[in-house]
Order: structure tokens, then sequence, then C-alpha cells
DNA sequence: AACCTTTGCACAAACATTTGCACAAATGAT
DNA sequence: ATCATTTGTGCAAATGTTTGTGCAAAGGTT
């Protein structure tokens, strides 16, 4: 058994105190070029390495974000996740991974956890049935600072990242519009979300308010498979859409497979167009499915923008939006 | 500024000593009732939190897992994730999530950050072109035990789950005989990794040691766009071959856009088996893809139980295996 | 020679927690 | 009354690191 590397170790075998040893690995100026090369040859020969524990017993902080999403086998957060990683990682922050299961209890709990790990921050995407988030704030208190991104609290002062949801909807339907589509079924998610509610409304405002008459279906589903009966049952006759409008990649997905069921030609048997994380699902299909892309890397990098700037004490709340993108495929 | 929750200040406040307010809240015996219902109370007043890097530090462990992947947004990874995440967290662990970009370097830096972390394990599924595995045993010697897990090196006596590589390619030529398939074209990955080699040498063995005779088109494709090409190229003439067997979801993805493009239907134009980490990909698709499931949950469940038997004190070494179960599809 | 400055290092405290040991007071036994 | 045991608490050390302060020796200036 090799004895630890520590300071303690290497200051005893060298016959000099601990803290010339701290000084000397830190290139601190007081101490001489010949202890400097004598301590930093023993440490690297018994391969020392500074305790996490201890420094940040000592400064109370820790090189760690918290990261609280309500799963990680999503479209969108392990692209949001990566994207953090990275960026933590160039900076030699690590990230504490803790899924919520969508449950407000164990997010209470993994809370907890981010406050006795003393982390720097945490990055937070709120399950959908939490309404108290007092506890959340209480940790801005403690100078931890909480972003939160993607489902975010509804009106309080808080930090927060959101997709542009009611642009990313325009987009969909100017695209529409431009094409001169006559018909269209247009399915979003969930209804009780608010990222529905807000696509949904921009999305039928726009098409209702175009003076040429364009007829839509709308409707809602919370899963693949009802996006995919959905999409048989309002395509099957020959009176069907000329365009599906998906609001997400679980929703598209349902309706590809669908629009396969019924062994429809894209794009000119049926249009489709989606708002989608990233390319993934898109360009599964061919043609690639055209879509309005509300990057969760993007997210990503914006938060943890965010988040570095409240380190560094910018300490003002703020409410920012990733901007969408129309990707062109051939769906449409 | 409240003053923080420590228990030198719980101490102070109830005016005994900090040994006394410590084992009060453990609720060791030595402590008198009256004693510990104050303590316990103010504990809770000023909602007293353990400091973990106190503890860690006394204690010099953490309850931390490390998990180094090559890259989170990949099928299979993420719902390995997900799973050990759950499991820790049911038993106070917390995941210490790295990326190495498939970089040995980044992948030896993350190995150092758990080091640093005094992790309790690790949890590591190496970059493609990781040589040396020194670094990682000497993990081992610290007592922090490394499990490998999916992508892990060859020949040396470490911990490793993997998955059952040939069960599954055995069983997907099997199938392929039962269903008195003709012409097979088999897509398998890059030729480099041990998990092609593993399932390209099973497969053909079996299909080619078949009396009855098969033609298999063997080949290797290292993207999804290349698969997409590969499948163009061999099924665009009418002596296409009846089936198409992918070696991952990757593969899977781009197949089946082939397929869409050269519009046949599946299962009557042409039959397509996959090998696949779970049901997301296989049922994109109408009709759902048959395929043999080698679950990266499952991966989990077990790498996280063998991480836990080496937790208590069960240090030898071993590999073990995931099975392989056959889904039925629509596609063959 | 007396004084000041610089150089190079050591000491000690602080961070929060745990735990072996000591010790005083109280109780009980002889 | 003496001794032994029990009960409840405090002391101190230990974990590894950082940092303000002290201090001695060496060198330089008058």
């Amino acid at each position: 058994m090799k004895t630890k590397a520590t300071l303690k170790n290497i200051s005893e075998t060298l016959q000099i105190s601990i803290s010339t040893v701290s000084r000397a690995l830190k290139n601190h100026p007081d101490i001489s070029e010949e202890t400097k090369r004598k301590v930093i040859e023993l440490a690297s020969v018994i391969e020392y390495e500074p305790n996490t524990h201890a420094i940040n017993l000592r400064t109370n902080k820790s090189k760690l974000f918290g990261l609280i999403v309500p799963v990680i086998s999503n479209f969108f957060y392990h692209s949001f996740i990566a994207s953090v990683e990275e960026e933590a990682r160039s900076i030699g922050y690590s990230l504490l991974i803790l899924q919520s299961g969508d449950d407000p209890l164990i997010e209470l709990e993994n809370l907890r956890l981010c406050r006795m790990n003393r982390v720097a921050g945490v990055f937070v995407s709120i399950a959908t049935h939490t309404k108290e988030i007092k506890p959340f704030l209480k940790l801005d208190e403690l100078d931890i600072p909480v972003i939160f991104f993607d489902k975010v609290p509804a009106f309080e002062a808080c930090n927060k990242i959101c997709l542009a949801d009611a642009e990313a909807a325009s987009l969909a339907a100017e695209l529409i519009i431009a094409k001169n589509k006559k018909k269209v079924l247009a399915i979003f998610g969930n209804p009780e979300l608010s990222i529905t509610q807000k696509r949904q409304k921009v999305f039928s405002e726009i098409l209702s308010s175009h003076p040429e008459q364009i007829k839509v279906i709308s409707t809602n589903s919370d899963s693949s498979e009802d996006a995919f009966q959905q999409t048989l049952q309002f395509c099957s006759s020959p009176q069907r859409p000329d365009t599906i409008f998906s609001m997400s990649d679980e929703i598209l997905t349902g309706v590809m497979k669908g629009v396969q069921k019924l062994k429809l030609t894209v794009p000119t048997d049926i249009s489709v167009l989606s708002i989608c994380n990233n390319n993934f699902i898109p360009s599964l299909y061919d043609p690639a499915i055209t879509f309005i892309e509300t990057s969760g890397s993007d997210l990503g990098k914006l938060a943890f923008k965010r988040m570095m700037d409240y380190q560094s004490g910018k300490t003002f709340v703020q409410q920012l939006t990733v901007p969408s993108t129309l990707v062109m495929g051939g769906s449409i």
C-alpha cells in the first residue's frame, strides 16, 4: 500500500512545511526556485492530486453544476445535457445529473442533494405538476444560482431560458401560407402545457387571419401512438388534408408512421412540416422532413452562458429566448 | 444574511459541544432525550443539512459514481444512464456524468476528475481508440471499482458487462433461416470494433453452414448515411435481396431511409431485421421492425448490481453478459 | 554599527464533521 | 464510607487544503 499523495506527505518527505509545499505547487513567488523544483518533482513522482473534498470544504463551493430534468431519455434533454456538459468540462466543471421522473417530490429530494453538495449552480427543467417553486428560490438565497430552462415556472421572477415557442409556430404557419397549402391537419401536444398553448394559439391566429381561406383541423395528442391514430383517422379518405403540421419530434414520429401505413408519398400525396429539436428525427425519413429547429444544444449553450454571467456576479434576473430556424427538407 | 446551519452554530446557540450535537442528530444512545429534543428542534428550525464536503473529506469517499461515455446523445447510452441514475438515486448516490467525445485524452482527463472527486466507483464505456487501460486499473488500486460496459477493453482482467453480441447475431441468423429467406444483405458497423467482429463472424458462420444455400452479401458501414447509400446500391435492381439485416439502430435508420426512397414495401417487397437497443427506432416504422433487443436499460441494471457487489467487498473480477431477446414486429 | 528591506519559509487557524477517550456527576452496591 | 458502574457530555484529533501573519537570516544602505 503506497502512502496517499497529500501535501502533508510531501512536506514530511522533503522536511519542509505543508504551506511551503502548497505554495510551491501554486508557483507562489515567496518560494525559491530550488524548493519549487524539488516539490514539483516529488509531486509528479508520487502522482499528487489535490483532494477535491478538502478544497470544497475550505471554499464551501464545488466545481459541480446540478442538472435536474424530468427524464434523460428524451429527444430534447440529451442534446441539452451533452451541450452543457461540454461547456462545463471546458472550464473544469462537472455535471451532477438528476432525474425527477416528473415527480415534484423527487425533484425536492434532488434539490436537497444539490444543496448538500454545495453545487455552484443548478439547471432545472421542472416537473409538469410542480407548483411550489419556493424551494428553488431558496437556493438563490444561498448564492446558488438557479437557471430554469425549457419547462419553466409561470410568473415568478427567476432566470429562465426558453425556446421561442411562438416564433417557431409562426414560422411554420407562414411557410404553409407561402407554399399555398389549403387544408392543414395540425397536431399539437398535451393541451395543458404552456408550450402547447402558445404554439397552438399563434399557429391558429396566423392561419385564420390569412385572407385566402385555409382550412385547419387542429387537434391534440399526448403520445406518438395517439398521433399515429389521428393521422390514420384524418388522412384515410380522399378528402385528406394536403399538409400535416406536427408540434414536436414525438408527434412527428406518429404522423410519419401513419403516412407509411397509408402508403402516402411525401410531398406529392401529402406535405409534412414539424417543429423539432434537431435534425435527428426529420432526417430519418426520405425525403427529409422540413422542420423548424428549436435546438436543445443552443439552449444549453445559452443557459450555460447565463450561468457563467451569474457566477461572475451579474445577478440580475432575466428571461432569454433561443430563436428558431427553418430547416428545409423535401417534405413540403 | 442568516448564519450558516452547522453543528458548530447549533452548539453555540445551545451552549453545548459540537460532538453532542452531532451525536444527538444521529440519535446516539449516549445523549439524553432532553438534549436530543432541543437539538433536533433547533436543527429543523434553521434547516440544518450536513455538509457533504466535510463528510467526504473525513471519510475520503463520496456518494458519487463517475460515468464516462463517448457521447451522451446516443441510442444506447441514455437508456443506460437513465437506468443507472435511477438505481443510484434509490440508494442515495448521484451520478457524475462525463463525455469523452470518443477522445482518449479527454477520457484520461475525465478519469482524473473521478479520482480527484474520490468517486465511489466508475462506469466506463471506453473510446474507440483507447489502447492504454492502465490508468483505469490504477483506480482499482485506490479502491475505486471500475466497471466497463458495452465498449470494453479486449483482454485484460477487469470487470466487464457486455451485451450478448454473439447470441444476438445468432438469433438473427436463425430467424432468417426459419423464415426461409434466400438472399440476405447484411450491413454491419465499423469492422474495427470487437462487437462488429463478433456479430459478423457468428452471423456468417451460421448462415454459411446451413445446408440450404443462402446467399449473403456482408458489408460494413460506419454511419447511417453510408448504410442508406449501400441499401440503395444493393437494392435498386430487381435481383435485390429478399432480406436486409442491420447490426444496429444507427444502421437500421439508414436502411429504412433507403427502403423508403426505393418505395419498397415491408415485408412483401423486402424483409428487414435488426439488432437494436430498445424498441424506439424499430417502432418508428410501419410495420414495426422485428429486432433482437440488447437492452441498454438491462445492461445498466446489471452493471449497477455488479458495482454494489463490489462496494460491499466482493472484489472478484468477472465478465457478465446481458441476454438478447427477439422482439417480433411485422417486418419479416 | 545601526537600521531597513527582502527573501524564504513555518506556524496556525479555518472549513464541518466524526469518534475514541476522558471525565465529572450521579447512582448503586458492598 | 468506599468503590464501581452508569450516564451524559466535552475535548481533541483527524481528514487535506489555503492563506494571513510572523520571523529569522541575508543583504543592502546610511
